[in-house]
RNA sequence: AGGCUCGUAGCUCAACUUGGUAGAGCAACGGACUCUUAAUCCGUGAGUUGGGGGUUCGAAUCCCCCCGGGCCUACCA
């Protein structure tokens, strides 16, 4: 990029970076001792024991630093704005205050809002009451910035000027992190979850694993992969979209608990609940079965929720959604009876075809499509969206649950449970195939269907045969439980997209 | 992928319905001001109106195509 492709702001930004370097001010120095920051500051300000008398330092020495976001130069005096990671205080700079012509030639000729700065002095409460840093003792630019920041105005009561154009916020997020406090809040909510989450399994003995994210075979779940392809063996690979099978593989090696938090991968469409890469916990523990993971799952969702709110209740969308407490269970057949008023379960496809069409007029189903799409379909259309308050649905059909042990009362289900908040699945969780035969018959199934929608392959390589002989060893009977991070983390910020929990998401790349 | 909708100065927005020299606030620049805080006051500059084409004497405005975003639908968790 020329000189002459840069606005005018940001040529005049670089020729103050040269005249700071002619001066010999080093526009990008190296380090800065900070002592203080700016809400811990505001917290510990005491005006009794540390405001000082007229014309006197302070007794509250801080040393502080990060970038300046409003500027009110008053002549030989200045005030400015300056935010660091925990917040926005108020500095104090007085002519006499700085080094022979600094303030006059450097700090009001040179420096601009966006410019991240240290400042060291003492801390006071002006007249009209704000506390503030006095820069007393130092000042130093730390870092020049090139481009106009955007200036974001705010009383207590009001916020103007703040950038709202999504597109923007996402592409250049550390714009949207260093205007907007709102999105590092979420941000921070988002990793106390983790962190909570983490503490939660760890407390339990369940130990943290890592498996490949680039897998020969891919599944445990049903969504198409990114493909990619490693040079040196030559061999295709594929990006996971799930970590079931090979944490399963842990339990047959014994470990009798394990669980990941990490990415998975889905080549499947965007929208506000999908990102192409997202991040999943998945836990398994060997002996135990979905009943026993309920229970669980209620501790976890609670404990979490806690963690972030300190009570286990949350706003969303206008209802106060409560997340402590037992949660109703109601099985997938029943609940479409509530809300439909047809018994489905043991119903052929034919019959369920009949119903969703005919009786229930839903506008997606077709003739052809197979026994679990249709029952998913009635499903998701009648019951999910009114499922607001945290529901367990348990005992899905069979052809929905490909890795699920069957039921061990009804026919033709199987021992699986889903948690549903918001109308949104949050978890899901079963009791865990571990019969390799039937495992077999399942996979093989289930790969005919699919080397049908992908060109090219043969159902054999959609098997994962190594999944297949660890069972053959033996895995213990377990039950497993996999939780959507970036789902949660909605329902407990009440964000309304991924891409407001998610710091980079998938974007088309700009032109 | 389909439908709807949006794209104007560094940022937030107006002008579009009804075609007539593209405006405001903040930011920037020059000046005044040593307890201000959406600082204030005086003055100045800043735009390929996302891109391309068309209609018209004349297009930010009307039409078409393309690019990008948002929402909804579909695949999916």
């Amino acid at each position: 990029m020329s000189s002459s492709d840069l606005g005018e702001q940001e040529q005049r930004r670089r020729t103050e970076r040269d005249a700071l370097e002619e001066r010999g001010i080093d526009p990008y120095p190296y380090a800065w001792d900070v002592d203080a920051h700016a809400a811990e500051i505001l917290d510990t300000f005491d005006d009794d024991k540390h405001q000082p008398e007229d014309g006197e330092k302070g007794a509250y020495q801080v040393s502080i630093a990060g970038r300046i976001t409003d500027l009110r130069v008053m002549g030989g005096s200045t005030f400015f704005d300056l935010r660091d990671e925990t917040g926005r205080i108020q500095v104090y700079v007085r002519a006499q205050d700085l080094p022979d012509d600094y303030y006059e030639e450097v700090f009001t000729e040179l420096l601009d809002i966006g410019d991240i700065v240290g400042v060291e002095g003492f801390v006071f409460r002006t007249g009209m009451g704000e506390v503030t840093v006095r820069a007393a003792e130092d000042f130093q630019l730390l870092a020049k910035s090139l481009r106009p920041m955007p200036v974001v105005k705010e009383t207590d009561e009001e916020t103007f000027y703040e950038v709202t154009d999504k597109e923007f916020r996402y592409r250049r997020r550390y714009v949207d992190l260093a205007v907007n406090p709102d999105v590092r809040a979420v941000f921070r909510r988002r990793a106390e979850l983790i962190s909570a989450m983490r503490g939660f399994l760890d407390d339990r003995g369940y130990l943290e694993v890592e498996t490949p994210i680039l897998q020969p075979v891919y599944g445990g779940a049903s969504a198409r992969p990114f493909k990619t392809h490693h040079n040196a063996l030559d061999m295709p690979l594929y990006l996971r979209i799930a970590d079931e099978l090979y944490l399963k593989r842990l339990l047959v090696g014994g470990l009798e608990g394990v669980y990941e938090i990490g990415k998975d991968f889905r080549n499947e469409g965007l929208s506000r609940f999908h990102n192409p890469e997202f991040t999943m916990m998945e836990c398994y523990v060997a002996y135990k079965d979905y009943r026993w993971m309920m229970d669980v799952t209620e501790d976890l969702v609670r404990t979490v929720a806690t963690a972030l709110h300190d009570t286990p209740t949350v706003e969303l969308e206008g209802h106060d959604i409560d997340l402590g407490g037992k949660w109703p269970r109601l099985s997938f057949f029943e609940a479409i009876e509530d809300a439909t008023g047809f018994d489905l379960y043991r119903a052929d496809a034919e019959r369920v075809y009949d119903v969703a069409a005919n009786e229930l007029e839903l506008q997606e189903v077709t003739p052809d499509m197979d026994l679990g799409a249709l029952l998913d379909e009635v499903f998701s259309e009648t019951v999910e969206p009114d499922l607001i308050q945290p529901t367990f649905i348990t005992d899905h059909p069979i052809e929905l649950s490909p890795l699920a042990k069957t039921h061990r009362e009804k026919e033709g289900l199987v021992e699986r449970f889903e948690l549903v908040v918001a109308g949104r699945e949050i978890a899901n969780a079963f009791s865990e195939l571990n019969d390799p035969q039937d495992q077999r018959e399942r996979f093989e199934k289930q790969a005919r269907r699919r080397a049908r929608e992908v060109d090219g392959v043969k159902p054999e390589d959609l098997i994962d045969q190594d999944y297949l002989r660890a069972l053959e060893y033996g895995m213990p009977p377990a039950a497993g439980l996999g939780v959507g991070i970036d789902r949660l983390t909605m329902i407990l910020t009440g964000q309304g997209s991924i891409r407001d929990v998610i710091l980079f998401p998938l974007l088309r790349p700009e032109r």
